[in-house]
DNA sequence: GGATAAACATAGCCATTGCTATCTTTCAGA
DNA sequence: TCTGAAAGATAGCAATGGCTATGTTTATCC
């Protein structure tokens, strides 16, 4: 049909190929990553606002079923982020609080970004609950200088 | 430990359950189309750019083995979004054309509004590829209405 | 203290999305 | 024209993240 090669490239918007596919490639790994950060921040809210995390509470906030919760909470574990005790509620290592500290703020800083920007309070916390995992540091720094404007 | 329930609860992150898991459902439905969409404007562009959409050539973008794109294109095929000839390439149908317009074009807001916020064009497309398929119709037209300050 | 409800554990199922290995078809060049 | 390389098709495997059904433990309430 065509075939621009140069400045016309953006225009039908194909980049370089090796960056494109490293675009792609960094998005699958947040997206393997978002879920434990879904489930670590939400871990440390309950904790705070209710002294303890209870997988029959995780699986309510999240809308899934609470083995799905199970399932998931042995991965945290393995991982290092959370101690289990069985029938007992789940507490957060050291290392998963810090990730849930990180991504706590990066949250916040998003969802704050997108309501200084006009959007609804209700739009903001959907939409900042999927942006968050796919911003890099650089956009969210860009995002705190924004919010200090 | 604690029991705030009124002002605070923003505070310790805590929103009310029901609005709590919505948000969660709409992330899971979002997460389940991105991959829709991704192959879809990669298919248009490489159509645009090459006059055919081979899967060598997606599976070589997107990063991933040849059979991976064959097992999609598929699933793109009974969804009707595409057409497909054994040993061919494949043709977007109108419904499929549409969807890639509707995902190019709010590509391309979001990754412009990242520029403009003054984030390097590297980090701006690759975040962009992430957080596109998070973006509502209302953060969408925010983009906008910044773009054209 | 014993019954019952609630919470957690576990087994087993399914769909999705990746992979490698291999077969079939198409196509270009000698 | 024929042959080899490239592209697409297909089979089969693994990990992930859902689910239901059901068993086990804990906690609560007479």
């Amino acid at each position: 049909m065509n075939d621009r090669t140069t400045a016309d490239e953006t225009h039908v918007g194909l980049v370089d190929a090796g960056t494109h596919v490293e675009s792609f490639r960094q998005t699958r790994s947040n997206r393997r990553t978002e879920l434990v950060e879904d489930y670590v921040e939400l871990i440390a809210d309950l904790i705070d606002h209710d002294g303890e995390a209870r997988q029959v509470d995780i699986a309510q906030r999240l809308g899934v079923a609470q083995p799905t919760v199970a399932k998931m909470l042995k991965r945290l574990a393995t991982e290092g982020l959370i101690q289990q005790r069985r029938y007992r509620g789940v507490f957060l290592t050291e290392e998963g609080k810090e990730l849930a500290r990180v991504s706590r703020e990066r949250h916040q800083v998003v969802e704050s970004f997108l309501c200084a920007l006009g959007i609804s309070p209700e739009t903001a916390r959907i939409d900042a609950e999927g942006i968050e995992h796919h911003v890099s540091a650089e956009t969210l720094e860009a995002f705190r200088v924004y919010l200090k404007r």
